[in-house]
DNA sequence: TGTTTATCTTTACAACGTAAAGATTGTGGT
DNA sequence: ACCACAATCTTTACGTTGTAAAGATAAACA
């Protein structure tokens, strides 16, 4: 009864067998006690379960790897379950991009940290942040700013990445010691704005395809990516 | 037996059948065996006309629906027909990503024009024509810079893009009147090479995902997204 | 002319998303 | 306590995709 799903996966996809899951879904129906490791009919907490193996196996196997049965798999559950809770891939991929946001946003709040740092500092802490998150999720990155499968009517989603471009916005603002009145923008705050997140986005995105490789290679002896983006930073964000 | 193909498309892609395909005498060769109304078992140049087609339904269908199997659809032939002339997937999507390269360098290459240009002026007009190309051709634009799925193990497709980062450097040397020596760059020189491409690139991906809306919307009455790619570049682009 | 080779088609299979129906369990009303 | 109902998860099924392999056809070549 168990043996359509999880075939050998014979093609290209990674084998990377599902580790355990081997004794435990028949077992126990009669003691209900809901705190045995044995997986019940009803999961309990499903939802968030999926949410976490769809992280992991998009860190692991990358964007492509992203499937609705893969999830499944390495939630241990029926490869339809999924659909139940989010309806769509389109509904499991943009819940989790939503979360992706909250992490992202969540990053940067912490580099901007207390009082103790200067606006400057700030913004410098801010940009540097976004790369950071960047490289070290680049499948959830990759999510939520390359992907066309995210419903942006999803409240949570919507609401996530709003967040993300009220925190930057508001950077600017402080940084020219101005007020943002939510309506209106002048052609100069606008292109402020712009070019801060366009510059810092174009940099991530180009780093994480690797096309600055070639720029890379070619600095001085001992440069890292990060003293380029320092540098790229210094005289623009400085400007502003 | 069954007829597995051509007929159902019952779900949303289009029927779309094969239209012309009269035409596909095409000389080229010194026999015309062909009938004239039935279509030959050998296409003559079903490579490019492959390669046709795919820019065809990509920018029609959009990225997701850059399907091997459509592609075959819209040049009229079997499914499996692409297959021999790219290998997979991956083959036919790298070929036609470096023709998008060529024509993105073209594009940019006819901005910049004769001599009549001032240095600074080139610039802008590269930069102008970087965006418009986005914009004119998106799924292409996407194809060559938000996809996982591209070889650049392929000798076409390594060339084309390592041609639009030649040319972008050199944009950025002629502006600081530098000569770049090919193997070796400065910090500053490499900053400034990552601060414009970051720039311009990072503003064309935010624009084409439409997470510049709520900019755009909020500007002056009668801004135009050209106007504010404008003000962003000008006090950027200006000081390198 | 006959053979070989390149090109295209047919057939086949595993994986995928998704819909629908069945099985199981938690929950609320009496 | 009991039972109907609703929520949750599984099974089954269908059409799609990419890709491999074998068959058919026309061009090239000896």
């Amino acid at each position: 009864m168990r043996k359509p799903e999880q075939a050998p996966a014979k093609t290209h996809p990674r084998p990377r067998k599902a580790a355990g899951r081997t004794a435990s879904s028949r077992a126990g129906r009669g003691r209900r006690t809901s705190r045995a490791e044995t997986a019940p009919y009803h999961h309990g907490a499903l939802r968030d379960a999926l949410l976490e193996a769809a992280e992991r196996v998009l860190e692991r196997d990358g964007l492509p790897g992203l499937t609705l049965r893969a999830v499944a798999r390495e939630a241990g559950v029926s490869h339809a379950a999924p659909t139940h809770h989010f309806g769509d891939l389109t509904g499991l991929v943009s819940e989790l991009a939503a979360i992706g946001f909250r992490q992202f946003n969540a990053a940067m709040a912490a580099a901007c940290g207390g009082g103790e740092l200067s606006i400057n500092e700030r913004a410098m802490a801010r940009a540097k942040a976004y790369v950071a998150y960047a490289q070290a999720h680049p499948g959830m990155y990759g999510l939520m700013f390359r992907t066309e499968r995210l419903d942006y009517s999803r409240p949570s989603l919507h609401e996530a990445a709003e967040a993300s471009f009220a925190g930057l916005a508001g950077a600017i603002a402080a940084k020219r010691q101005e007020k943002i009145s939510g309506d209106a923008l002048t052609l100069d705050q606008a292109a402020a704005i712009a070019r801060a997140w366009s510059l810092v986005h174009g940099f991530t995105m180009l780093l994480l395809d690797g096309r600055l490789g070639d720029i890379v290679d070619r600095l001085p002896e001992g440069c890292s990516t990060e003293q380029l983006l320092d540098a790229m930073l210094k005289t623009t964000v400085m400007k502003d």
